[in-house]
DNA sequence: AACAACTTTGCAAAGGATTGCATCGAGCTG
DNA sequence: CAGCTCGATGCAATCCTTTGCAAAGTTGTT
């Protein structure tokens, strides 16, 4: 069916080691020859076996990209980020989707693992062991978290916190709410931590109004505490909450920015077209994307000499027409 | 490092012909002899190298996905589906987002070929002859678009056409307008086809709007076409669009469903969260996602054995917010 | 002119699993 | 009990590519 390496030896005339040779290491056969070679192949439609190739040499050319919740508008980007830049590294890429299911991502992952030279794992709420286990038989880099010394591409959200409530405290808010994301994950942590020492920074009062699913209900159900706290402002732990804050607060004709100030986080496409536009703390989810991939390449190719095995990308505070100047309380 | 079929014929101490036997044709072997080297399997935690058996059986157990747009809110439940449906089966997923790059395209798909036993290709716009060629040497499975006898999974969307109309009908709406997506797409033609045909049927007066991008901006850029045309209703190719419409109105001070009922196609999750809910056409992504898988190893379990190669999911219009009675003209 | 060093190429083994064919033994039939 | 069938197992070839090593040929050095 498919031409074999054979066969383009026998049509350039070399043994079938020149013709591996003369496409994988060009620089260990005879120009001349090597031009033979490249034409036949091209004559014949000749692409390497993969299976064969890795079979020898133990790398499969695959990445695995594992991700909890496809349907969740922030890991599409993500996927779209590493697809692009595994693509131009010549790998490709195996996508799981888990589902938020713990139990089954266990078993996907390992069954991946086998299959792929090294993982991409999105999963903000993985439990540590399972983790620690996994960077121990596989090239691991994970996106959107932090442990241990697994490599990890992550957003500076500190940052953007800090720039989020640097804007308030300009608007003139005295007051800010939290509303937060799942207990378990580690960007809520981040975040929340981050917010603290800024909040505090700038004498804001700070508001926690609890975790709740990170998911547009999350914002829904949040909101009725966070008006009755008192705030001016609130910052959500994503755009998809506050997304959810802005239907319920305008259900109950607060206004939005004019009573309360809205900020997300994440910069998922509906934020600019939400009504108000949702002013958020931007994240380059496709860069994180490409720079978990370029990680992970340079681990695979020199294991141990990849110096900076943490990557942290700028976040930038995007003003648009949920926030406005504190209402006089 | 991992163990081959060779220590586990040790363990069990029997040959790797047998050990292979008991795993993938289990009548073949002895009860107490798979026993046995089930146990030994499992102490060695063996799981049989897939580039091995690929190259032997010519098979890879691995399905490629191809989506032009994974930002687009339509492909990743899709995804999701046939990322659930192909780990049941013991398939892995290969994804592929093209970016909406038709010239990358072909060769990302024709790399992913060699790689897969099976392809599922959105690609609402990729030309014809790409197709044609592409399913001559490739096990190819359509979704959301039908050509030639290529097997396909498509939705029933004439039959929501038909329901929306029905229900536009029964709110006394006579002028309904369209909102069209690319001219290239398939699933474009079909709506307007099954518009055009409904609307007759029903003496309703149909204004065509055009053609526009199928994205939020579409929606917006369509709105005032809609508007100056007079009807009290609208139906966008998909609610990305829809949402984009309720946008453009709403800055209008145009009221919804008040002084017009708006209808999208696609049932995303944003469109039960805008104000007012979008009532829409919804469609099963992720069982198309799932029927595609199904089709396609049926497929390749017998090429020519399949009777139906063409799954036809049904449609379901789901009445929210954004439709009423027509205003008085 | 002889030998060393180097470049270029081919040979053959290896990688792990599958599978056609041969073998062996047990059970059945007449 | 001889002969036959059939189930269970092992042997060895095969899939395609890569790569260590050796051979052959070339160039340069003394």
């Amino acid at each position: 069916m498919r031409a074999t390496i054979r066969e383009v030896a026998r049509e350039a005339g070399v043994s079938a080691s020149t013709v591996s040779r003369a496409l994988s290491a060009p620089e260990m056969v005879n120009d001349a020859t090597r031009e033979r070679v490249l034409r036949a192949a091209e004559r014949l439609g000749y692409a390497p076996n993969r299976a064969a190739r890795g079979l020898i040499t133990g790398r499969t050319g695959n990445l695995g990209l594992i991700v909890p919740d496809l349907t969740n508008p922030f890991f599409p980007s993500v996927v779209k980020g590493v697809q692009a830049r595994a693509r131009e590294a010549d790998y490709a890429v195996f996508l799981a989707d888990t589902d938020e299911d713990q139990a089954a991502e266990a078993g996907l992952v390992r069954a991946l693992a086998k299959q792929v030279d090294g993982l991409i794992l999105c999963s903000p709420r993985a439990p540590e062991e399972e983790i620690r286990d996994l960077a121990e038989h596989t090239t691991l880099v994970m996106v959107n978290r932090r442990f241990g010394n697994v490599p990890s591409v992550v957003f500076d959200s500190a940052d953007g916190i800090r720039q989020a409530i640097a804007h308030l405290q300009a608007l003139g808010h005295r007051r800010v709410a939290w509303v937060g994301g799942p207990r378990a994950s580690w960007s809520n942590r981040d975040r929340v931590r981050a917010l603290r020492s800024a909040a505090g920074a700038a004498s804001m009062e700070l508001f926690v109004a609890g975790h709740f699913p990170p998911y547009f209900e999350g914002g829904v159900a949040a909101a009725d505490l966070v008006v009755a706290s008192g705030v001016t402002s609130v910052i959500a732990y994503n755009d998809v909450m506050a997304l959810g804050l802005l239907s319920r607060l305008r259900d109950r004709d607060v206004q939005v920015p004019h009573d309360i100030s809205v900020i997300g986080v994440d910069d998922i496409q509906m934020s600019a077209m939400s009504a108000p536009a949702l002013t958020t703390v931007s994240v380059g989810k496709e860069q994180a994307g490409r720079a978990a991939v370029d990680l992970l390449l340079a681990l695979l190719q020199q294991p141990d000499g990849v110096r900076n095995t943490r990557r942290e990308l700028p976040t930038q505070l995007l003003v648009r027409g949920s926030t406005g100047v504190a209402r006089v309380t």
